[in-house]
DNA sequence: AACTATTGATAAGC
DNA sequence: TGCTTATCAATAGTT
């Protein structure tokens, strides 16, 4: 509802993106306030920025709501959890985040973005690499071409031999009329019911 | 948005509220998914109609995002007032996990491996992003290429113009050693050394 | 539930 | 972030 029409896609672009949250965040607040007015509704909403920040409505008190949800969703507590402390997961995810921005970094590079601090060695091995990916994701693309294209031979191999079949049984049939019919005079009106027939299979 | 404008207050007749609620409600839903679809938010939303019925949307598991907003609002209850539950760090694990294995398939798909469940669509988006990733490192190699052909050419430059310096400068010195020596027996040898000086600079 | 006239939300541009 | 406008989307009222 905008200039033009918006895939359901993350938006690449990080102020686009930033601005669409801002403005659809305000949206969502308010229609979650109106539905809890317009309908008495019991309304709760949490949205958490991408870089953190948090937003919420609640209609009635928040806490009130999530014991609600929690017995609605029937998990009275999750207390039974695993009994690793909270250092170890603090550092599995600090670890996993580094992972995470390394593999983000690669992957902007891969599509030529962040470049500017990439020496002469480091770039050619990039473009290397990617050489072999294009040409690799190219050969995939011919394989998957000539498979469509065996494909497409062999329905139209198998449709001319049907074709052959169906003229055969044509012309059986009009040669058993020509020599039925000096016996049988009524055989040529079956006949064309059966051609006519044939033809409405196509 | 309708036929009519419409009051931010209770809808009293109870079969409007319930028809409104009805639409509302997966508008709501429908708008906190894109949301976080578009914007890369973390939401979730709890819906109670008036009659008791539960409704909901989480982009990620819910419990973490319970567990973040509790947090977030300092309420997180008596054991610690800014540790965030076990279940929560669980949960983040389990979606950076995620988010690894995506991106390690997508890093793989770049140079050109694990392509073979891919579709022709996809195999053209994935071309066409790694030509492009290619055509900027190769423009960037050529920039990098560029900037050190100048600073070539600079140092080359720099290093003509002192040749001259010196050149003139012993040109110079070579005039005052003829004109002088005629009075001054003893300025050769003090200009010998000179030049040496001057030679060890390079 | 389906339809449509209207209002509301918002994408793009500044 | 806020304002404006052109457009698209949601939905109120109706059938």
């Amino acid at each position: 509802m905008g200039r033009g029409k918006v895939e359901l896609k993350r938006i690449e672009n990080p102020t686009r993106r930033q601005v669409t949250f801002s403005k659809r965040r305000n949206g969502l607040l308010k229609k979650a306030f109106e539905l809890s007015i317009l309908c008495d509704a019991e309304v709760s909403l949490f949205i958490f920025s991408p870089t953190g920040k948090f937003y919420q409505f609640a209609s009635h008190e928040m806490e009130r709501t999530v014991a609600r949800y929690r017995s609605e969703a029937g998990l009275s507590g999750p207390n039974g959890s695993h009994t690793r402390s909270l250092e170890f997961w603090r550092c599995e995810i600090e670890e996993l985040q580094k992972t995470v921005n390394e593999m983000e970094a690669q992957l902007r590079h891969c599509i030529g973005e962040d470049i500017e601090m990439l020496g002469m060695k480091e770039l050619k091995q990039l473009e290397r690499q990617l050489k072999t990916g294009v040409e690799r994701v190219r050969a995939k693309k011919l394989r998957i071409a000539a498979e469509h294209v065996n494909w497409l031979k062999g329905k139209q191999r198998s449709i001319q031999e049907e074709n052959a079949r169906l003229k055969k049984r044509l012309h059986e049939l009009h040669d058993g009329n020509i020599s039925s019919r000096i016996w049988e005079p009524n055989a040529r009106k079956a006949i064309q019911l059966r051609t006519i027939d044939d033809g409405s299979h196509h």
